[in-house]
DNA sequence: GCCAACGTTGGC
DNA sequence: GCCAACGTTGGC
């Protein structure tokens, strides 16, 4: 299983848009970026990701798994742009802000932290447990 | 609201 | 194929 964080807007799509979903999930659309959506078609079933508010906020908040494959993106007509499914799992207990994991210097790689324009990214293991530990939660 | 960083576009 | 111009993102 492979670990990814999802960053969005909470103006445009947030938590609270993704928990009302709930296992029907929803398109992780509007992606045009070739690296984001490279990730998204190294993606599979069952993959997790967590779910970041950009922005004002600036912190992950809840948990996503990967519920369908690549695929066209139903926003745009051209081809050249796919994306996944995801539906929400859970919610942090406690959020995990930006400005903690920059004052963590096991997270200092993190592409969150080095590139903070991608969309889309891989989150290896050790942040993964690292993360979940600092949001209260099981890994 | 500003601006740095970055990605994309398009003229040459 | 290069690179200048432009647009967008997202932290501050």
């Amino acid at each position: 299983m492979n670990y990814w964080l999802f960053k969005s807007e909470p103006s445009t799509w947030g938590w609270d848009d993704q928990l009302a979903k709930g296992d029907e999930g929803e398109e992780w659309d509007g992606v045009r970026n070739y690296q984001a959506r490279n990730f998204m078609r190294q993606m599979e079933i069952g993959d997790r990701g967590f779910f970041y508010h950009s922005q004002k906020e600036r912190a992950l908040v809840g948990i996503v798994e990967v519920m369908a494959e690549a695929h066209p993106d139903s926003t745009t007509d051209d081809p050249r742009w796919d994306c996944v499914d995801v539906k929400a799992v859970k919610s942090l207990p406690r959020p995990v802000t930006l400005d903690e994991i920059k004052a963590d210097a096991r997270l200092a790689e993190m592409i969150l932290v080095k590139n903070s324009r991608l969309s889309v990214q891989p989150v290896t293991e050790e942040e993964w447990r690292i993360l979940c530990e600092l949001a209260g939660t099981d890994p």
